[in-house]
RNA sequence: CGCGGGGUGGAGCAGCCCGGUAGCUCGUCAGGCUCAUAACCUGAAGGUCCUAGGUUCAAAUCCUAGCCCCGCAA
């Protein structure tokens, strides 16, 4: 195993996780890492190496930053490492079939769905919002489309009530991590042989923008929690309040539904448990909160400053 | 130089534009009321108004520089 050449790739926190992972395991070498350009990043739009980048760096890995993935000059130099296995993980570009086909054991990525649903960019995200009772990590073996590859091992998890995109984000990322870990050795040796995915079931989901954060109230209180919970941290669910004039930004943190009824966005109640809103369908209490400028602080901090009273509304 | 908001007793905010006794909601402490309470009443403690300069008889407030926090944007 210790003579497995293995390149990496991927670029945010998840696929850091992963690269530590590999990189803790004695077992494997890993000998080059490939990961998205430095991003304009932060409040004076930095230049800012990628969490993949930082870590490789830590640990003297080489590191390569294609624009794009298909550039023929960055094929060239991947081949020239010699790989004989490609593991991904949130790598951000759709990789071209010359790539796939370079190492001797081709690439596995790891994928944060139950494949294969969720197919696509945001699939975290998007079964907190679909009020999914269980998500998962699944390593495939790569293949020309997107997230279509023949699956090679899997493990589920819970999604509690008390999840956030954040919170499920971390334990993905270890889960993949260690079934990575795990996953490899069985896979190169050929005690695991990659099963086709199942016609059945097949879902996409699609990128989340910046404005999809926007509450609506008028819809269900069950659907706006999903939404709260499935945008934290990013983009961030939130509505406005018309204090005097210009309407503040409001950010929700954390909310939980109620079942009261009122006008959607209507205040209900507001104290030390929370200020209550009317959705479409029962309420909502939100009980994290943050105004632009302000931080994150419990409803009843915002409320010692803020007075609200029922009749107010949001949106 | 990407745009913008903010740093005021322990917490969250007002006051700043139009300089002149530091205010609100809460928390804390003490007492009272109550069968009882995160409820209510009374009282008290607690502040270098981010830092350093400047203007002024006088600066939380105006000017300059710096540090820190946050929203937009990514």
């Amino acid at each position: 195993m210790a003579s497995l050449r293995i390149v990496f790739m991927g670029t945010p926190d998840l696929a850091a996780v992963c690269l530590d992972a590999l990189l803790r395991a004695p077992e494997f070498q890993i000998i080059g890492v490939v990961t998205q350009p430095d991003r304009p990043k932060g409040r004076d739009l930095k230049l800012t190496p990628p969490p993949v980048k930082e870590l490789a760096l830590k640990h003297n890995l080489p590191v390569l930053q294609p624009v794009k993935a298909r550039d023929p000059q960055f094929i060239e130099q991947l081949a020239a490492w010699q790989p004989d296995l490609i593991t991904v993980a949130a790598f951000g570009q759709i990789l071209p079939a010359a790539i796939l086909e370079l190492p001797k054991f081709g690439c596995l990525n790891v994928h944060t769905s139950l494949l294969p649903k969720y197919r696509g960019a945001a699939p975290i995200q998007t079964a907190i919002l679909n009020g999914d009772a269980e998500t998962g990590v699944t390593i495939m073996k790569m293949d020309v489309g997107l997230d279509t590859g023949a699956i090679v091992s899997v493990e589920r998890t819970t999604i509690e009530p008390a999840d956030n995109a954040q919170t499920l984000h971390d334990r993905l990322a270890q889960l993949g991590g260690a079934l990575l870990v795990k996953t490899i050795p069985d896979y190169v040796s050929g005690k695991i042989s990659p099963q086709p995915q199942p016609t059945e079931g097949v879902s996409h989901c699609a990128k989340i923008k910046k404005q999809d954060g926007a509450m609506d109230w008028k819809l269900p209180a069950h659907a706006l929690w999903n939404r709260v919970r499935g945008f934290t941290p990013w983009p961030g669910a939130f509505t406005h309040f018309n204090s005097s004039g210009k309407p503040l930004l409001l950010k929700l943190w954390q909310v939980e539904p109620t079942t009261v009824a009122g006008q959607p966005g209507e205040i209900l109640s507001a104290d030390k448990q929370g200020i209550v809103v009317a959705c479409g369908e029962d309420a909502l209490r939100i009980q994290v909160l943050q105004r632009e400028g302000g931080r994150r602080v419990t409803a009843a901090e915002f409320l010692a400053g803020h007075p609200l009273a029922p009749g107010q509304r949001l949106g």
